[in-house]
DNA sequence: TGGCATTGGGTAAACGATAACTCAAGGGCG
DNA sequence: CGCCCTTGAGTTATCGTTTACCCAATGCCA
């Protein structure tokens, strides 16, 4: 069906090895002419290299594989994906996608994946946690995006969640705010970690948090739990201890805390500024004034995992924190 | 490196081809014992199939590829690449995602993806859209996934926009309201389509639009002009052919009119009735009353083309409408 | 003119799995 | 007792590419 060497070889009047290093052998000694003339044929007869054939020499396919813990349901997803592409394209590798779905067993996604011959293996969270990966498979993961690794031998790539924190904190206490409160996402690592730097920032600064409060009863990343914002807020606005800035532990509880002060009759940022995280692209430029907020840098992480995963040499084992983006908006 | 049939071979002392037939051939007639036997030594190896060698008999390695106009950036996406998923890993088939990113060229990106040497490979849009092949590469497409072929000739697989626009005028009509008003997002196939769908619907019923307007100045998808929305809700509502029911081009124009009938007091669905198009999970549910809405058919998209794509004949081209569903919720 | 690089290209052996053959042993049946 | 059929498994060719090795022709220099 499909065109091959040999097919090209025999209308050339040349050996199939000749064709081979026309077309793909760029440092083989060879003829222009010769080459020139097969290339041509090669185009007329729409030959396109069989990446099976090559690869059977090879050892692997021209594939970089990432297993993801869910399909690509976040915003965030898209941009790590974009990250890897970019990044594989020029070593002119593919990005292959795989998800463990619904049977949660990572060591058979594994597997499944491994008949392919990817030349690298990467793991990606869709948001960042802790993972436990099997023994067997984890000394063949190349890099883990978005997660960190329990044992912590498997290369990490994570948002410096903290780091970010402390950045958006000073950056309220720069503009002039001295009350500031955290509604923040529980039980989340992320939400930890940006709680800490935000406490060192004003720490920093030689100030309390005016309140740190949580945004929903229980946490889950989609959140379905009932919001609790509108009542902190409500409080917080109500209270003796009036904040002038609000940090909120995403963009999503931003939104939330817009509309609630917006019930209170606070203006945004004169009477109280207000600042996220993630830089979520469907909230941040909608909300009324736009959100100042810091943007995760998953973009970044796809682009780093892909060299990690092209490179011979995996490097050490350990967890590499990548930096937010202060994006500074209308909000502070 | 990798383990192969071979070594399986020498360690159970029998030939290459006795242990493909035993973790391969299903129906291959073999000694139980021996098949046991084999399988257990593999299992032993850590052997996992190469689909590389595999696929040079074959001619063509287990994936589906599919060709995307953009990365994964809506929602949606996930929903077809779920039903792709699904349907073809019952035929154990993997799905492989391209995009033709910024070069916009769809013929090299068709040769990228055939080096890999897919069963299959069909072309998926972000939105509803009409989209033109390069002939050279339109013959070679299995299907069409939300969007329409120019010419006819492949298989095209989209929402069937038009009847979505008349079951959920119906239902307005149908929950007593007289008076509706629609909003819909201008340039665009899906909203001019649901439109002739609302009208006729209207029409059926004996009523007249009590107007049609453009939720923004100028279309695009993303919407990023400025919107229209607040100010054509606050005339409609002040104006003497005040509506009960506002229907609108999607989702994201239903979570602005929220706004905007809250801004003038009106109540949902008590005074005005809204419903929207697309389920966009993100708005439908966070909207306050749930948002009532027609559910894109993407997952179902996704399945049908999965199956086109492993069908041994392509159908005959031509479109194929899919119906969405109706999601009652509170806003009417 | 003989020796020897250099250039251009051919030969053949892999890579791993499969499938069309072949073959040997044993059992049933006339 | 001989024949054929069934069962179980081995042989070998093949898919398309790459690569290690080899060969022939040419040109250069001593």
């Amino acid at each position: 069906m499909a065109v091959s060497l040999q097919d090209i070889a025999s209308i050339a009047g040349v050996s199939v090895k000749t064709v081979s290093g026309a077309l793909h052998g760029g440092s083989a000694r060879m003829a222009e002419e010769t080459r020139d003339r097969i290339r041509k044929i090669a185009e007329e007869l729409g030959y396109v290299t069989n990446f099976a054939a090559r690869s059977m020499r090879q050892g692997w396919m021209p594939l970089i594989a990432i297993i993801g813990d869910e399909l690509l349901t976040s915003p965030f997803a898209t941009e790590i994906i974009r990250g890897l592409d970019n990044s594989a394209r020029k070593a002119d590798l593919s990005v292959f996608f795989t998800t463990i779905g619904g049977d949660h067993d990572i060591a058979k996604v594994y597997d499944d994946v491994s008949r392919f011959r990817p030349r690298a293996i990467g793991y990606a969270a869709m948001y960042h946690k802790e993972v436990v990966l099997p023994l067997e498979v984890a000394d063949r993961i190349g890099v883990m995006i978005n997660c960190r690794d329990a044992a912590g031998r498997v290369t990490s790539l994570v948002p410096d969640e903290e780091a970010a924190g402390h950045t958006i904190a000073s950056h309220l206490v720069d503009a002039g705010r001295r009350s500031i409160a955290f509604i923040n996402l529980p039980g989340l690592l992320a939400g930890e970690l940006r709680e800490r730097g935000f406490r060192a920032a004003l720490d920093d600064a030689g100030l309390e948090p005016v309140a740190v409060l949580p945004a929903v009863k229980r946490a889950t990343y989609a959140d379905r739990a009932r919001s609790l914002v509108a009542q902190h807020v409500g409080d917080l606005m109500a209270g003796p201890h009036r904040p002038d800035a609000i940090l909120c532990g995403n963009d999503r509880v931003a939104m939330e805390v817009y509309a609630a002060l917006r019930k209170v009759g606070a203006g945004i940022p004169d009477d109280v500024a207000v600042a996220g995280f993630d830089n979520q692209v469907d909230i941040v430029t909608r909300l009324d004034p736009p959100l100042t907020t810091m943007a995760l840098p998953h973009r970044a992480m796809g682009r780093m995992a892909a060299e990690i995963l092209q490179a011979a040499e995996p490097p050490e084992g350990g967890l590499k924190l990548l930096p937010f983006q202060l994006v500074e908006r209308a909000s502070v």
